[in-house]
DNA sequence: ATTATATACATAAGAAAATTAGGTGTTAAT
DNA sequence: ATTAACACCTAATTTTCTTATGTATATAAT
């Protein structure tokens, strides 16, 4: 459980982005999915995801379906049309930030290389 | 001028790398090397700024030396023992974290190409 | 049988780190 | 005389997270 506590602000880029390529998920999943793709380095946690989803969904970017699967309860969360605008704004926000970030951080660095 | 407001968590690790390249920095000059660096894009708040380093300070990552320069005070700061240290610490962690988030947003993404 | 772990949702208290808005004072330019 | 740039600062508020807690079901381990 290293430090998740870097670049707050980008946990709904990553919802986001998430459920762009994947059409609906709920909670549960996102978390899995994100600890899977790095290798359990980052943990997103429930008290940052729920209220996370609620803003967006309450903001319009996101739908919600209940399933019920082996009694459990899912709630699934796909985006709308204003949410797969947001991810093209989010995504070029943060990459643009992440460049500017390389600016400061690595006088070396050109983009377009490493 | 596009979004300015992702940069939380960041700036800490911002003013010990540029105090890393360049032995002593006063506030104002940081923001604009930010801002120079970014070509605009990045603005350093004083409410952001001055709050960092004085915590900074009192945490012994800094350590500060007035200088009078035409009636005017500049607050110099620079890295102490531990604060050298530091920076490498919060670098290796910010660049793990912007990896894991590549991992996340871009599924293409392997370590060590563009 | 009971306990722990995993699945699945949720909220509340508090901390951390920004934004926004204000304040002080000097120097230089219009 | 006023504005803009230089140079510091703090306070109120907001956003976003951590930590802790709660509910409930399913499954694996003891």
């Amino acid at each position: 459980m290293s430090n998740n506590n870097l670049i707050k602000g980008s946990l709904q880029t990553i919802i986001l982005k998430l459920l762009e390529e994947n059409e609906k998920m709920y909670g549960y999943e996102i978390t899995q999915r994100v600890k899977e793709l790095t290798e359990g380095e980052i943990k997103i946690t429930e008290g940052a995801l729920y209220p996370a989803l609620h803003k967006l969904e309450a903001e319009g970017m996101l739908t919600t379906e209940i399933q019920h699967v082996d009694n459990r309860v899912r709630k699934y969360y796909s985006l709308t049309k204003d949410g797969q605008k947001e991810v093209s704004t989010k995504m070029s926000e943060l990459q643009s930030f992440v460049g500017n970030l390389q600016r400061i951080l690595d006088p070396e660095w050109k983009p377009g290389l490493a």
